[in-house]
DNA sequence: TGTACATCAGTGAACGCGCGTTCACTGATGTAC
DNA sequence: TGTACATCAGTGAACGCGCGTTCACTGATGTAC
């Protein structure tokens, strides 16, 4: 699959529609005719709905991982044996997204929303997709957070990761909407890097919370 | 609409089916086939899936919130002047969803995944029912927030308490998917309850974090 | 250099399916006189 | 007490629609001999 203009045109449309409006809500119909591309097209470059997803969703990923791998690669040869705390763990995460997404917001959105997805029942193909093109990395990032936790039993350290990857789902994937109803409220503009800046010492200071046990 | 069998086996159904599959995923034609009903019922009860989809959220809804007001009435009149903690407010809320979903665990999963669904671009009609049922409950818990959280300043507290939304309706939502996860990695049992008990220190710890600003 | 064939991106139209909704209808129960 | 009518829960079948997918086809480009 050579990335011809079509195969471009049709994963731009893709994911922006996919960001706006999810995807059961979005049909091949709305964007190959946001794309200018044949009906057809899709079928033809990606053979199924659920593969053009699965590709929308390797096209930010694969680089962002990446990202995420080299630029612990270059921390961890300058500076052997740190440990690393959750927030500068996420730091790296942010950092990595922001440079991989660079001038485009609505990547991320789409990123966290298919991580929603993709743990909803009936979504299976997602989840599994995930699990076997990245596993490598996912657990990497596992064992670097175990380094920074290490007085968490491995039971409270797995229900507070997916609290604070609910968190961030929930909140990126809905950025826009949110930010909608607080400029409502408040009359203040707020951009997407400010969330992130609240929520990183948010999540440090949870993960850091005695534990329940 | 008197609550004749027949529509409370389609509320009871389309309650069990929304909480496996989501609400676009179900069809009307799995709903009334598990109820055992005719088709033509829901439409004849409810008018439309939009309304349908409403009033099994509201028959949820509207004895929690009453649940919530009545012991908020009961505490306030016990101790008055008493400023509650962050802490304090969740477990008044978490004691008022037991004991309205008792006995009945996926009530807990619809509600949450609801309120996920609410917040998401091309589901307006619930935003607007949420908003317009229930303006008096959610205004008298932010107001107990803002209570509980005098340092903050306005803007940081609304993105907090989103925050906190999102870690609990990732997680409660996704519930049964996350058990089984968990329970595959760690061969350990846990319940909903188990969870619930996990997540208030970490919201709590992570609503009073240093701020960002 | 010219011809025959293969490959491949892209197309237009149609297919079958499942969906939410509608509608004319039934049959039981209640009400008026 | 009996009859005529109204109300209402529920039904069976069909409707129209939008969906993802398929298929026979076109036309351009590359390759073999």
């Amino acid at each position: 699959m050579a990335h011809s203009d079509t195969v471009t045109r049709i994963l731009d449309s893709a994911e922006t529609l996919f960001a706006e409006r999810g995807f059961a809500e979005t049909s091949l119909r709305s964007i190959t005719a946001q794309a200018e591309v044949n009906l057809a097209a899709v079928n033809y470059h990606f053979g199924s709905k659920k593969s053009l997803i699965q590709a929308v969703f390797a096209r930010f990923l694969a680089p962002f991982y990446r990202m995420v791998e080299s630029s612990l690669d270059a921390h961890e040869a300058r500076h052997p044996d740190v440990i690393l705390s959750v927030e500068e763990i996420l730091r790296f995460v942010a950092r990595s997204i922001s440079q991989v997404s660079e001038g485009d917001r609505r990547r991320l959105a789409i990123f966290m929303r298919l991580l929603g997805l993709a743990y909803n029942q009936g979504q299976a193909h997602l989840r599994k997709f995930l699990q076997v093109e990245y596993r490598a990395v996912s657990s990497r990032m596992m064992a670097l957070i175990t380094k920074a936790t290490p007085e968490l039993k491995g039971e409270e350290r797995f229900w507070r990761i997916h609290f604070m990857l609910g968190a961030a789902a929930f909140t990126l994937s809905n950025m826009e909407h949110l930010r909608a109803i607080f400029e409502h409220d408040f009359d203040t503009q707020c951009t997407e890097e400010d969330v992130i800046a609240m929520l990183m010492p948010f999540l440090g200071a949870a993960v850091r919370a005695k534990s329940a046990l």
